[in-house]
DNA sequence: AATGAATGAGACTTCATTCAT
DNA sequence: TATGAATGAAGTCTCATTCAT
């Protein structure tokens, strides 16, 4: 998880200026949540954190102030990144005359991509963990993420259901037993995780998660199949 | 803090000469769930867990040797209570002539409570917690618990399929569905166990898992409406 | 400044129990005073108080729990033993019939000694330099010896004055002047506390002081040539 | 934060090119003794007394070099202005024929105004703190100030006994004397300089003082009384 | 078996100082 | 010249663990 990847950081090192200064927050934000994740909020020492970003510790200090400040910032970064992926993964369910149920494994399979990631587990794990100590965490991570999400997929679940495709009174009860179906069985496999899914189980998982909501929700029965 | 249940203890209890020594260790372990749970394992002090137990922190090294252990057996206690009243909940779910789906909605409510017990959820985020530094307590949980609970349930399904009264080959699947189609509404709803969820509240969700439940695999189509 | 000087010391060390503990709780007391006298309250580092003291870092911690307690215990204790010695020297101050103004000298160098010790000095330099973070300090100081020793000193200048020896309405002012009239010229001879004054010396300004005093107050032109 | 006087700056003042860097080199110094006199020298930080004088941090290193340099510039310009101020009230005390003790009790009363002056007491305060560490800044304020006045003192005493007025063969201990008899008596009312000490309780310092003062010193009886 | 006392390692945080612009 | 940014060293305090009683 060594930060900067990528095409921009070459030429931040050229624009030394203001350039320096947004690579070092971001190399600490991710260098954070790396350590973070791997050893528990309370046990992540801020010394490895800032040698993981390669800076000095009092700079760490001098971005965020304290280790608080640091896990709230790293949350908000991690939550905008999640919220991204998440929201392409449903714009995915879009109703141009397809199969409805391929396209629902689809949508189903990237949702569960992000579900899996690494990141988005390390994410919610960090979340339980720290729930007591910091409660307004939770408020970043469901809130801003987990909430839009759900409503985002209602919206298309909605539009489904309006174009006589879907039948349902209320779509957001379908859209959190979609996830639900989905994300659940998921939960046990990967041993909180633990252990990495190969893509093949996951299209298995979204494939019967699929085939239990259309017999549920399918408008006509030759689609519940 | 209840205590747990469990057969090795009882005999001890009739043995005058160890009782106290029995008690402390039940105190002890009464209040490192309760530390642990409160402020997680690496910030709870063992003088602070020592101070709850009503002992000396020297006592609570002569009985678990350090605090890693005594996190495991905190756990390992944990686990037997919870397996203790999941089962409990499942073996409601007998075919005994009554209605399918108000026996399944029986069922799911029971379960939902175990699942929403404080213990429970504050076992769930210590495991999420934890699970890097101790891999191990995922196999005492879910090992010893959530699998059991989830076999036993797909047990009472297989029977009710046999019985010609839900239609499903796979029961496994169809128990993991069940299970999902239960905690995942709930998930949003408790954010993370931090808000108590009413008793009423959970029969609505019930309902509405077992509701797409049967649509999915009930055997007849009356039983589905 | 090493503690535990003398005889008190070897028969503690055999009675181990509870002596232990207080032999610490001195040691790290006169330590303390030793280092804040030498290098301040702020510079003076926690640890080489414990390292002076010969005991661990923390256990000062587990007797005073932070430093700002371990300055108020230190001149408690400080104060303690100034009172003691300068209520000692105005002892001997008592009308026994002897020449009035060889008392008064005597009074005067023992006063001077006392104001002239260099934990005396040490303890007025800290004191002085804390007294905006800590001013309660100069309660203990001012309110628990300095104003005692001189309402001490008022008392034997009445007495004398009302055997008739010295002619003044206002012993406390007397006493004020007094004491001035010793310590003044000192605090410019002894530079802060920072030079030695010899014996000699003070009994030269103890003896110019007398004069000077005998001069305002004596009741008998006599005994004021 | 008075300005300091002395003839060396105003000379700078002038040059318009040069303008910008004294006003910050005298602001910097005004809030470093704002900041020395209230926190300490070892707790001031140096960020503190930056911002109080509106510049960078690093424009204090610019003008000062390091810490230590500062404060010693800054006990200079303080000494400064401490001895313009002590000698004119020194000054006062001249033979033009008016009443003695008057004469005296004005003297005093001026300066014991200066003694009593906020930045007077905060400067004594921060060098008793620091004489261990910094044993050269006593040269400062006792060489170039302390002494000075005494001997300016003493001067003006000698020449009142030349005159008939005092009979005393020793000015200089007369001088020390007179001092100690008006700083005394307020050491303890004015709390080290923490209670500000009103001028009519100066006043009756000083008449208390030159009352004892004359019984001494008095050339003739009917001045004495 | 239970405890009070002691400790060494390590945590977070601050701060005087320097460097490049 | 003035500054924003960065840092190494150090400081206060905590905590899991051990030892003697």
């Amino acid at each position: 998880m060594r930060p900067m990847s990528g095409a921009g950081t070459s030429a931040g090192q050229r624009l030394a200026g203001a350039r320096g200064r947004i690579d070092k927050r971001r190399a600490i934000l991710d260098a954070a949540f790396t350590v973070f994740a791997r050893e528990g909020y309370a046990q992540a020492g801020v010394d490895v954190i800032a040698a993981e970003a390669g800076v000095a510790k009092a700079t760490v200090y001098n971005h965020f102030g304290d280790k608080e400040t640091l896990l709230r910032q790293t949350f908000a970064a991690l939550a905008d990144s999640a919220l991204t992926q998440n929201l392409a993964a449903v714009e995915r369910l879009a109703d141009h005359g397809g199969e409805l149920r391929a396209m629902l494994e689809d949508v189903g399979f990237h949702l569960l991509q992000c579900y899996c990631d690494d990141r988005s587990w390390a994410m919610r794990r960090l979340l339980s963990a720290e729930i007591n100590q910091f409660p307004d965490l939770l408020d970043i991570v469901q809130g801003q993420v987990a909430d839009r999400v759900t409503e985002a997929l209602a919206d298309r679940l909605a539009r489904l259901a309006l174009a006589g495709r879907l039948r349902t009174t209320d779509p957001l009860l379908a859209a959190e037993q979609f996830s639900a179906l989905l994300s659940g069985p998921v939960d046990k496999r990967s041993r909180l995780g633990t252990r990495h899914v190969p893509d093949t189980e996951l299209r298995t998982v979204a494939s019967a998660a699929v085939h239990t909501f259309l017999k549920a929700f399918a408008a006509e029965p030759a689609e519940a199949t």
